[in-house]
DNA sequence: ATATATTTTTAGACAAGTCTAAAAATTAAA
DNA sequence: TTTAATTTTTAGACTTGTCTAAAAATATAT
């Protein structure tokens, strides 16, 4: 069994793993979970010898299958349940992050296979990541930056980059939401800002709102 | 802000008040929380500075109107989880203390209020047990032992003093459910024991069973 | 290749929560 | 009302997870 605290630092080097071919900086993971450095090399010692990392003195950490494995298990959780929230409880989706953060501890696997039933099964939570299956497989989906597309291209919303409230919030302010499709009329060199079309409206959106959202080419 | 085991002490010391007017003992709440007297004498003090709870030494504790309130807090997320996963999660009443022992301590009114609404803002849990509100003001039915049923009287079924796993799924094998109707039609002297009638259906109940079921005369 | 800068690890300390063993206070019994 | 038993508190230790400051290793620049 592993403490909270051991799991945290488990989907840190999760996330820090994917797009990343070496092992993990410690300093990499101390930013991640707002640590000292010095926390992360004796938390790294104790998921060694616990088998769940591989670990070599400087030369940076990785998951093996088992910390793998439970790292999945714990981001299916966090997943799962900010679909709960959005779907069952009318939070929006710029709420419920932290509160996920809580219940993706919560330890009973009865529990969430019946979560995942109540809700139907779903493969992506509200921000558009994929939510990884019982035994930690996740399909990722073919997906690019609006900033990628070219002029009179089209794509449908599907995620986002950034999922801090803040950006989240302008969104829904601009009535962008995940499942519309998006064409862009035009791309200015200057700024390289868009001029985007959405639900029959059209608007201009700057270089940094299109490279943190994610759309699928159609 | 209390920490997890703060909050498990506070809950405590709030079960054991309900039916003593005396202050609670050291002992009572090390046996409580399967602890050792000196850990209760150490988070006391803790308790007290933070002025949840009023502690005179030798004297036992008693919660303060503050302490008295977050206690109920959590009895009511508690209680409401277990409503939630027998009602919603197809959990049978006697699975669901153990995982509402975790999710009671997540922080998130509005996390609670929804969940309360999702419910149809219910009032006892599946033991019978009442659901405190956002006050913390709960309201006490009216409710005695099937034991204290004469013969020839009926009651209806409303709670479960012990709700041990063990307990409930021995009332689940004999069908006895919160709601349906008991009549006493015979009380043996010599072992206190009751032939009972529920849902057309006769019964022999040991009476360490009638001490333990709750119901409502009518 | 050597010096400098950066990263990582170690050493030592601290807070929270728990424990055992011993001392002090309270309660019950003779 | 003394003595004995029980309860409660204190003293000191241990674990987990964290921190700062200093040492060691690695990476970068001249
Ligand atoms: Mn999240
Ligand atoms: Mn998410
Ligand atoms: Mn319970
Ligand atoms: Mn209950």
């Amino acid at each position: 069994m592993f403490t909270l605290s051991e799991e945290n630092y488990l989907k840190a080097i999760y996330h820090l793993e994917l797009g990343a071919d070496k092992g993990i900086s410690t300093n990499a993971i101390a930013e991640q979970l707002e640590t000292k450095a010095s926390s992360v090399t004796d938390m790294i010692k104790k998921l060694s010898d616990k088998k769940v990392v591989v670990y070599k003195k400087y030369k940076g950490v990785k998951l093996t299958d088992l910390g793998k494995k439970i790292a999945a298990n714990i981001v299916r959780k966090h997943r799962l349940w900010e679909v709960f929230l959005v779907e069952k409880l009318n939070f929006s989706w710029d709420e419920v992050h932290d509160v996920a953060e809580q219940l993706e501890h919560i330890k009973s696997p009865k529990l969430i296979n019946q979560l995942d039933a109540l809700l139907g099964f779903p493969t992506h939570d509200p921000h558009g990541d994929p939510i990884p299956d019982e035994n930690g497989n996740l399909k990722i989906i073919d997906k690019s930056l609006l900033s990628a597309l070219q002029k009179n291209e089209s794509g449908i919303c599907v995620g986002v980059d950034d999922s801090s409230s803040g950006f989240l919030q302008f969104l829904d302010k601009k009535d962008i939401v995940l499942g519309k499709i998006i064409t862009v009329l035009e791309k200015e060199d200057f700024d390289n800002s868009l001029a985007i079309q959405i639900d029959g409206k059209k608007l201009s959106i700057s270089n940094k709102i299109a490279n943190n959202l994610y759309i699928k080419k159609v």
